[in-house]
DNA sequence: CTTTCATTCGAAATCGTTTTCGTATTCTGC
DNA sequence: GCAGAATACGAAAACGATTTCGAATGAAAG
């Protein structure tokens, strides 16, 4: 019952190991008979060709890696189902491997993945990547490289991304036009582009609606946590009455000062008025729910798995690779905490 | 800067390929100073051996296969991460597939898993599955097979798993000791054993407390989702008011019951008491926080990988594997939902 | 000065598949 | 009946590492 090899085969049928590899190839030379005969015996016997054995003359491993900074993050996990059915699809397998949002973490993944001769790399960058030489290593060796979500503007690669910039606008916009005029934000580290970008989308609402940007009223929130949302919640009551909105970076900061506004009695979004931005499962459970931005993350993994598919194409065709980069649509998800 | 092979490094030291094999794996019969020499040179140009042409002489692909049944899943997520991070230990990479919940596309994993010629395959079996075909095809092909959380009684087979019937008998339990009585119970769905277990847990808490059982007290949650927590929290509103506490058998369901408390302002835990399972990082941001039960899902994952890791050694030896099942311990935890 | 033995190295087979290049056979048309 | 073209198959060389076995060298022993 153990795997069987075209030698295995070529016995049983009388024919050669050549004979047996091309029939199932479909090769011009091999007889419409013969095909049928070796076609239909290793039906029987189920046979597959040895993955490993292939590697070595076709130098194609037929399987990717994705690095992903954090696991159990939901957007991070729809990406990696998308990924992975637009992989199935084209007969991929996947090695998912986590960087922990740790420089040193994602080069030793970087070099595991080259090792594994993988035949593409698919990856968002950690939070705390602030050198590109393990990047620069898979660029040398041609081997095609897709960003998705966190991406590096100093590498020109292929990416899947959202435009954060415009997203947070949005969600500022909306909670200026519910009457808001205080708006805090909750912003993420200041390495990675997303979270800069929420930022500078924070900015441009407020300039553009004509509200004075205050420094004091932006909060960093390190590690993305409910944690610090809720200790930063905190801070807002009790140092900053006059704030009546927060936009959060992100969904777990936004929940966690729902928490805190929660404990405290405080109307939602009467008082202040809570936005978020990823529109996790959870955004929806939560008492109020969590008015956030949706973020497409199945459909990032497709098509970052599409463009590796197409530089792959290109590169055995011997083309010069263009690197795409698509900016997928976000929605304002309006719930009742705004 | 693509990879060197050993026919490079023998070629540029002067070397035979054999000579550079051995000394790079410190075989006796090479001296010092050219083990030296070798490993100098090795480390400078950063070589490392081809995987796919090892595999074919020692048949280890140093790849294991994990099958879960949800990705963008808390729990699944964490058990992952405990299996990524043990595989890293012992250089091991991890191929992720998931199976939807679906035996059809089990099968086909399984499959697919076993063409990559994988060292091992770590599941966790999907609710649907009612035939062990492919299982016992691993098993044949005697490939180390391990499974966490959802198992099958049916194959023995080394597993990591809790025991779901003394976690539930602990949660009804606790909200006997509360004071509650008419205690509803969302179950999942019929198959998987865990969904049975918490069943048969819940039974014989309220069996053992004399309080009698109520087959129409009993809901059936076949997606463990949020919304059909919902949807019954409402049918136990208005039909079975006298009902005063529920225990769900995950928390998805309890968070969906919960919100629809919260919107009819029926008190937690005063007129309802609700009580899920497994801890979802959710459990505790939502309002009122969630008392559930503690699933060890890094230290399971962890753990699976141990068990194959220490069944492959037994193969290679030629022993006789045992298998063995791990059960691991559980927490009540709680919070202001009971 | 032989014989023996340890030391150090390399030739070559092997894993299973792919693919190039021959060769043998049959089939055309004249 | 014979050159030339199809047609159908197989031998053999890769791919890169591992491992068995044999050979060469030098040292120790008689």
């Amino acid at each position: 019952m153990s795997n069987l090899t075209l030698k295995d085969i070529a016995k049983t049928l009388n024919l050669s190991i050549t004979t047996v590899s091309k029939a199932l190839k479909d090769y011009p030379d091999v007889s419409a008979k013969t095909k049928e005969r070796v076609k239909a015996y290793a039906k029987e016997v189920n046979f597959t060709p040895n993955a490993y054995a292939a590697f070595l003359r076709t130098q194609e491993s037929k399987i990717i890696g994705v690095i992903i900074p954090r696991l159990n993050h939901y957007f991070f996990s729809n990406v990696l189902r998308g990924i992975m059915n637009a992989a199935e699809e084209h007969n991929y397998m996947v090695i998912v491997l986590n960087s922990e949002e740790s420089y040193e973490l994602e080069q030793k993944q970087v070099d595991r993945l080259l090792r594994q001769n993988v035949d593409g790399i698919l990856m968002s960058i950690a939070d705390s990547t602030h050198e590109l030489d393990h990047i620069n290593k898979i660029i040398a060796q041609k081997i095609p490289l897709v960003f998705f979500d966190k991406y590096s503007k100093l590498s020109d690669c292929s990416s899947v991304i959202i435009n954060d910039q415009k997203a947070a606008f949005a969600a500022v916009e909306h909670l200026i036009r519910q009457g808001k005029k205080n708006i805090a934000h909750f912003r993420g580290p200041l390495l990675p582009q997303n979270s800069i970008d929420r930022f500078l989308g924070y900015r441009k609402a407020l300039e553009h609606y004509g509200i004075e940007y205050r420094k004091e009223w932006v909060f960093r929130c390190d590690d993305i946590s409910s944690d610090e949302g809720y200790a930063y919640a905190k801070t807002v009551v009790e140092n900053h009455p006059e704030i009546d909105a927060v936009f959060a970076v992100a969904d777990m900061p936004a929940i966690g000062a729902i928490k805190y506004f929660n404990e405290q009695k405080i109307a939602i979004p009467e008082q202040i008025a809570v936005m978020g931005f990823s529109n996790w499962k959870i955004a929806n459970l939560i008492t109020p729910s969590l008015s956030t931005i949706n973020q497409p993350g199945e459909l990032m993994g497709q098509k970052a798995f599409e463009l590796f598919y197409s530089e792959l194409q290109q590169l055995k065709k011997g083309d010069t690779v263009d690197r795409q980069i698509i900016e997928l649509d976000t929605d304002l998800i309006v719930r009742s905490s705004t």
